[in-house]
DNA sequence: TAGCGTTTTTATCATTTGTTAAATGGTTTC
DNA sequence: GAAACCATTTAACAAATGATAAAAACGCTA
């Protein structure tokens, strides 16, 4: 997805302003199984995936367990090193060769102050986050693991060409084995 | 909590920018039992909570499940309302008498485009309720039932003196049954 | 395409959680 | 203070999920 359309998306700007934005961007690329975050590091930017996937986990005991999936047009954020300039709990691993658009933190934080209408942009990029988050909270906790399961696959239509399973029963808090069982009745 | 502590917890403020904001706040009281916000309605203000104590829950099949409590200090939003202008999934029932502050949406909205200060304010609002529901994500995923019952009871100390076990069980997301086993295994 | 390593499925059994029903404990009200 | 009501706990059984191990399917490389 090109980087005008996923700018525009989170809040429409004026030229000028989205100008500011892109002259902080840079475009990189990195191959399938880099670790694009490393947990308990402060992250220095964000980025929006251009092309490829990614995913973030964080292990409980020694199990890695993967708690969010990104796509074409997703941002990939540390929040606590974004909100809080803290460390983070998770690392992101890209699952295909990627390419990003990457935004450094400092420069965005100095334009927040400097032009009001890129701090609306940077409200309605983290309230928009905060409804994803809110959707996924709501489907944790009123869904069971099939209408999940279905719900993810809805969302990311090649999610399971793309990613393994191990990472998807992961994502939906049961065992790899529950998430075969819930494949073979749903088939 | 006073008005004052509660916008400057969120992001310091020069006396002019907040007082602004001030200017758009009334105080109003409710007792308890009182439904502040309905499901499939699109509401129009915010609110903190100066004293009281709430719950926001859904209806699954015919049970209610709480997915939020707020206690003093904290805001109270229908986020599909106050993100997108659209209708809420959410009840908001006061468990206690409340005295709150109310902030209509409509003069804040105003406000974020016309006082860059106030437009930070409101992204580091957002920022912060990110943080709260990526930790709620991360408990719920990561944490058992045990686990998560406890650091409900670290959070918020005087809850289990003020809600009904019945909601705190619902909201753990397992049945109120489970709940008492945890509870008799804990003590 | 044969062989090897990885991923996914299947089978079995143990554990946890849910369901239903009944018992206990507390509070309110007349 | 007895009756009625509500919240909480306990008990017994059913259903769902986890753990472990083994088999099957898949994908890559020589």
């Amino acid at each position: 997805m090109e980087l005008d359309q996923i700018i525009d998306n989170i809040y429409p700007l004026t030229t000028k302003s989205k100008d500011l934005i892109k002259a902080s961007i840079i475009e990189v690329k990195f191959s399938k199984g880099h670790i694009l975050f490393k947990a308990n590091k402060i992250e220095k930017s964000i980025y929006f995936i251009k092309k490829g996937i990614a995913r973030a986990y964080a292990y409980s005991d020694d199990n890695q367990i993967t708690f969010w999936f990104g796509k074409e047009g997703d941002p990939i954020v540390s929040m606590q090193s974004y909100v809080n300039n803290q460390k983070g709990y998770e690392d992101v691993e890209l699952l295909e060769d990627c390419e990003l658009y990457e935004l450094k933190m400092e420069q965005l934080q100095k334009l927040f102050l400097e032009d009001i209408h890129i701090a609306n942009w940077g409200r309605k990029f983290a309230e928009l986050e905060i409804i994803k988050s809110e959707k996924r909270l709501i489907s944790l906790q009123f869904e069971n693991a099939t209408q999940r399961y279905l719900a993810l696959l809805n969302n990311y239509p090649s999610l399971l060409q793309r990613v393994q399973l191990s990472h998807i029963a992961s994502y939906l808090g049961i065992t790899q084995i529950s998430l075969s069982r819930i494949r073979a009745n749903v088939k």
